[in-house]
DNA sequence: ATATGTTGAATGAATACTCATTCATTATTC
DNA sequence: GAATAATGAATGAGTATTCATTCAACATAT
């Protein structure tokens, strides 16, 4: 029997698996129903197996989804380092690469969204939510940060901060992902790309200009 | 005994005056403790009041739910109508008011925060969560688009966009809101209003000037 | 004025139902 | 035939909802 075959029988998925196998399920479900009406039922009903499933491979409906926030967020991390490292040398290439990612329909889809901003709703009153995102939340702005000092030394822009700058970028992508969510129809992939792109321009006006994207790519 | 006294006693409050109690009730449930911990019981004792109460005053909790988001987006709608009125006839000022109204500690702090998000979190599940929120986003884009128009139009400026303007600017708020909520430590309301004023600097220079504020006030 | 009846808000115990968790049993693999 | 994985019925804590009863305020009659 070939390996892929036999993980979907029943009863000889490796603990791995099938502990994927229900954060998958409970993703699905969270988008569809919302956080508050999801039950371990729902769950393993969505996965396919049986009701006491969740608690014995998860002990408890918390740490279930502790480990599905936290697989959502190694998952974009993961896309995060890797759209890095292919972006090539330039900050301002790898600034634009990461603004891309966020409107990429794998990453900004509403189901995805919808997980996001579930776990964002609890944020206030679960700790455990809030250091994850808050890990995260660091990073991505460091990262951020780091590139628009590196284009602000290129480029020499004298009134412009990093700081600043990374806050508007990350806050702005959030802030779309909103719209996504709330007015789908309304909403419109490249409008989003447009705004952000719209900001790049203004700031840092020698780097990404009107027509496609780079100006001074070979500088 | 004089009206208000009348009213804080039990049995003897007017019906408006009840359901505003219980949706005050609800918004402190929420926030501390989460939209999907939030029970009946716990609002009725928030209230003071007894178990039954609620059913009383809303039939269902769902329909609570529905009310309380309302109330909360009416309350809002109203600073906003009220700031736009009293920030005078310029566009800029206008549009400069209207930002750091979404800064102001009554509007920006994580009670409130967490409010929002908890009725976001669920946007997707329930669409008359949805409509209430895409209803009031549509007047904010609207408005906020109108504001750019008008400024791009007094200030010449060639190549701005009014929607991806106001698209960057209302994103820029929800997103500088979510690392409110998130990282509360490291956010600073001085940083948030940079954020937004670099982005205003740099799209609209003619109007908004590096050292405070607005640059053509008497244009 | 006092007593009596009426009203409608509020109570809180009871009800019906949902859901996380447990565990004895069954199936599968090596 | 262990050992491991999964099942799914049973449990019990928790929760929304109902409703008979209580109560304060007011109205009317005496």
């Amino acid at each position: 029997m070939p390996a892929a075959a036999k993980h979907n029988n029943p009863r000889t998925a490796s603990r791995a698996t099938r502990r994927l196998q229900l954060i998958d399920a409970t993703m699905k479900c969270i988008a569809r129903k919302g956080m508050s009406s999801t039950t371990l039922g729902d769950v393993a009903r969505e996965a396919g197996l049986s009701q006491g499933i969740v608690n014995l491979h998860f002990e408890s409906k918390d740490n279930l989804l502790n480990e599905t926030l936290r697989h959502l967020a190694d998952e974009y991390r993961r896309r995060f380092d890797k759209t890095l490292s292919r972006a090539g040398p330039h900050p301002a290439d790898q600034l634009h690469a990461l603004m891309e990612l966020d409107f990429k329909p794998s990453i900004c889809d509403r189901q995805k969204l919808a997980l996001w901003f579930a776990f964002w709703g609890e944020v206030k009153s679960r700790p455990a939510y809030r250091k994850i995102c808050d890990e995260f939340d660091q990073y991505y702005d460091e990262v951020v940060e780091g590139l628009c000092t590196a284009i602000i030394a290129e480029g020499e822009y004298p009134h412009v901060s990093a700081s600043a700058a990374a806050n508007a970028l990350t806050s702005m992508t959030n802030g779309l992902w909103l719209s996504c969510l709330v007015s789908p129809q309304s909403w419109d992939r490249r409008e989003a790309m447009d705004a952000v792109m719209s900001y790049l321009k203004s700031v840092f006006p020698k780097h990404f200009n009107q027509r496609g994207y780079r100006a001074n790519r070979t500088q």
